[in-house]
DNA sequence: AGAAACTTTCAAAATATTTTGAAAGTTCAA
DNA sequence: TTGAACTTTCAAAATATTTTGAAAGTTTCT
């Protein structure tokens, strides 16, 4: 197997996996070029790589961008920008958890946040309140450790935190 | 705010964020409804409750069931189904993180495993190889990590894991 | 200012996912 | 064995997401 087929292969299979993530495979897969990409591409360059529209290049990469997994990069004497993917993967998947975090359990802690606000007339909302104030726990919980690990320096998975969740 | 519309609320807004989690709504509609009910409902009660059809209950349903997170409850002396979501807020999220890990995970490290086993010609592939194994290597260490948190007992998350993830 | 080289937008088309509901399948009591 | 009570299936319809590409917008050069 040769590099181009070994660097296709993966583009195909992290887009595909991307898919499961609940990303969608186009963005998964610009990732990927970039990734294994070492110099930064242009949209041209993805384009024609990927077989994909223009816009379809545009949005994907701006919402990379706002993952902050993906940097414009500007050539000196170049008109055009190129992009390329942040190459330390645990900055990137720092980034990531930092992300849905901010994306996914933020709203859940503002939804139960709002519903334990609420004044419910006592009786059988026992279990309800229950339900929700263990749902709470847990993402307030889920929520440090997060926190931690996003603020932990770079090193943080080769640190402490990451001998003691791996030892043993 | 009485019970029922805090109930609809949640119901309602567990269901978006699902969308968000990548997860369809009405399963997680589904689970909400289950999880704030004290009692097994059957397919006809979910139905009328969240008014979406029969085979789009049994199709989601069967979805939750194969997560682990909602069991078939079978009455004495009914004929029908009953179906439950596991109550214990913790061992769901134990449980979701267990099925991530296989349906996520386990894929991307069979891939990265695969793509390292192929004798690529050497010269350029240099940084390619960094990159798969950078990737791999975050990869395992996730593995461990979550393998660590789903067996650890059910006090985990209130253990000295949790301890040590939460403090300071 | 005008024009070339680029990026962004967005409505329409293509594709993918979800939902429906009627038909087929199963189970069980009589 | 039959038929009532249930569950499952699945093709078609509805809905949601993604992609396209041409037009509009922007920047930079002359």
């Amino acid at each position: 197997m040769d590099l181009k087929e070994a660097e296709e292969k993966f583009i195909a299979a992290w887009g595909a996996i991307g898919t499961q993530w609940g990303i969608n495979r186009t963005m998964a897969q610009i990732h990927a070029l970039l990734l294994i990409g070492e110099n930064p591409l242009s949209a041209e360059e993805i384009m024609s790589k990927l077989n994909i529209s223009r816009g379809n290049v545009n949005m994907n990469v701006r919402e990379l961008i706002s993952w902050g997994i993906v940097h414009k990069v500007i050539k000196f004497g170049e008109r055009k920008e190129f992009f390329t993917a942040e190459k330390d993967i645990y900055k990137t998947a720092i980034q990531i958890l930092k992300e849905r975090r901010k994306r996914e359990l933020v709203p859940v802690l503002n939804l139960l946040r709002d519903l334990e606000s609420q004044n419910i007339e006592s009786g059988d909302g026992d279990h309800f309140k229950k339900v929700v104030g263990d749902i709470h726990q847990l993402g307030d919980s889920t929520n440090k450790m997060l926190d931690k690990m996003v603020r932990a320096d770079e090193h943080w998975f080769t640190g402490s935190l990451m001998k003691f969740l791996v030892k043993k």
